[in-house]
DNA sequence: TATCGTTGCATTGCTTGCTATGTAATATTA
DNA sequence: TAATATTACATAGCAAGCAATGCAACGATA
């Protein structure tokens, strides 16, 4: 019970879970991290701008959005030009949480990481990135 | 975008990914692997007995054992001496897919990880390891 | 300009994970 | 042994992922 997928999926598991405790204090959930995180960069996105920067599903963003803006983080207002999209806009908790969240990624990513040196880490990183790379590559060869 | 914990998220899903359309011939999905590797090495056991070589929680396992028997992949009988548990069995399906399901499993650890020489691959799995062992100690210590 | 394909987003239904809680059955103890 | 605690499992409800599909609005073209 080790190979690669099941390591890579459990441990993606119980960071998922650091993760949530962590912020739970701030009233966000791990699945709302990512899109937080880009608009915290930018606002005012359309769904499709932020699609292209986050490696999920348009389904998915689409009901992570609905849960964001149920909580108060987000909301999404007519676009000027275009009826069918909507722009992306953060509320102020929303914007007001930004420092805390960022603070707790990175404690987190030491806390885990506390048991790695620095170049251990690149590595760790480098060999994800490659597989990663590898896992797409293989998916379009195949389409 | 591109902290430990982004990358470890995006490789498990893009893993999993991979394996549902490898199994999905086999008539099973990824979340049924692991109970299936469990069964394939003994069975009989009760959801206790196989909760403990899992990582998952016993509710999860609860259903996913509930979908399986739903496929025809395992029957639940009674316990001979516990009222309260219930002994796990493959069916002759469940048995039959076995060999299949490990050549899948295979294939597709050599397949993703084939930019990686063998030295790679241990290091890899080594910081894997280390940090599931780190978060696991951390959460630990808390309680 | 009327038609028709495309686009942007929402919805539905499923899986797989979680926590919290319910319910028998078993085990312990007063 | 009656009361109580514990155990084994099931259930409910939620999050976050996916594919498939629906629908209105937009854009291109005959």
């Amino acid at each position: 019970m080790s190979s690669a997928g099941y390591l890579v999926n459990n441990l993606a598991r119980l960071l998922v879970e650091v993760l949530r405790k962590r912020i739970a204090p701030l009233g966000i959930v791990p699945g709302q991290f990512p899109t937080l995180l880009a608009l915290w960069e930018r606002e005012g996105l359309t769904q499709k701008e932020l699609l292209g920067m986050l490696d999920i599903e348009q389904a998915t963003l689409a009901n992570t959005l609905t849960r964001m803006e149920r909580d108060g983080l987000i909301v999404r207002k007519e676009h000027p030009a275009d009826a069918r999209a909507r722009v992306i806009h953060l509320t102020e908790r929303g914007r007001s949480i930004r420092d805390s969240a960022y603070q707790a990624a990175l404690e987190i990513n030491e806390d885990v990481l506390a048991d790695l040196n620095d170049d251990e880490v690149q590595a760790f990183l480098g060999y994800m990135r490659r597989v990663i790379g590898r896992i797409k590559r293989l998916e379009k060869e195949k389409v």
